[in-house]
DNA sequence: TATTGTTATACTCTATAACTATA
DNA sequence: TATAGTTATAGAGTATAACAATA
């Protein structure tokens, strides 16, 4: 199929511009994406987090850290299970993940802006396709 | 717009699943994406590749060595200035190109294959709104 | 002096392998 | 012995700054 190309370079060449822009921001896409499903899905294990994120378990564990550093979770004790740890969205992270969600790409909204209302109404709906597509497949990449 | 979020997330996620994947692969999605704009515009110089791919000159030094070594592309001198080069898509570089551009992502056909007709023409009908958005903008990151 | 490209260096993101602690 | 998580290590991809060669 065509599409499969067409959609993988497409999808690369995006993530390449929407990743170049760190400096000045409070945090980082890969930051903010785990942020995201804590605001989702409540408190939960480094393991499920990685799970929901489609990461591996040592990946998790530097941007678990990473966002602790920065006051935005917090790592409490499971309570039955002395190997397990639940990560909680601090209020810090509460606070940041709204604003930083639609703010932190100006750059994005911009050329959104610059769109049909029929191309952002395509693009719209191909956001929830492709959620199916990332949440598809098998975990164990 | 909350569009702007949700799609930022949904890009970074599935790009983040389509790269996992580099092993026993002939070139990666970063070598792909490169050998697929000399596919489609011909022979053009370093500096103009890494503007055609949004890159930063060195980081593209650093992609055509890797072809380079490949046998993917060929270094040629430029004809009139001495400076430049003439970066050429190799007889091995064209044959893979296309083969690997459908088949590279049994992972992502697979998943397409799982979608209705209707959302892969939203997908389809996503793709050039993306190739836009991937244009537009300013040069410098 | 300006332009083109490369080299040097560093950081982010992600992985696999090995290890620790607990169950 | 099995599971959850971390530490150690490595590699891809990208950037900025400094440099060399040529115009």
């Amino acid at each position: 199929m065509a599409l499969t190309g067409e959609l993988s370079l497409a999808i690369v060449r995006l993530a390449r511009r929407l990743r170049g822009r760190r400096t000045s921001k409070v945090v980082s896409l890969t930051q903010l994406s785990a942020l995201s499903t804590l605001h989702h899905e409540g408190p939960m294990t480094p393991g499920a987090l990685a799970l929901a994120e489609r990461v591996q378990p040592p990946s998790m564990t530097r941007v678990i850290a990473s966002l602790s550093d920065l006051g935005m979770v917090r790592r409490e004790p499971h309570p039955t299970d002395g190997r397990q740890a639940i990560v909680t969205l601090a209020p810090r992270g509460s606070e940041v993940i709204n604003a930083e969600l639609e703010a932190r790409e100006e750059w994005l909204s911009a050329r959104l802006e610059e769109l049909s209302i029929d191309d952002r109404d395509t693009l719209a709906a191909a956001v929830p396709i492709i959620k199916k597509i990332i949440i598809g497949g098998p975990d164990d990449r």
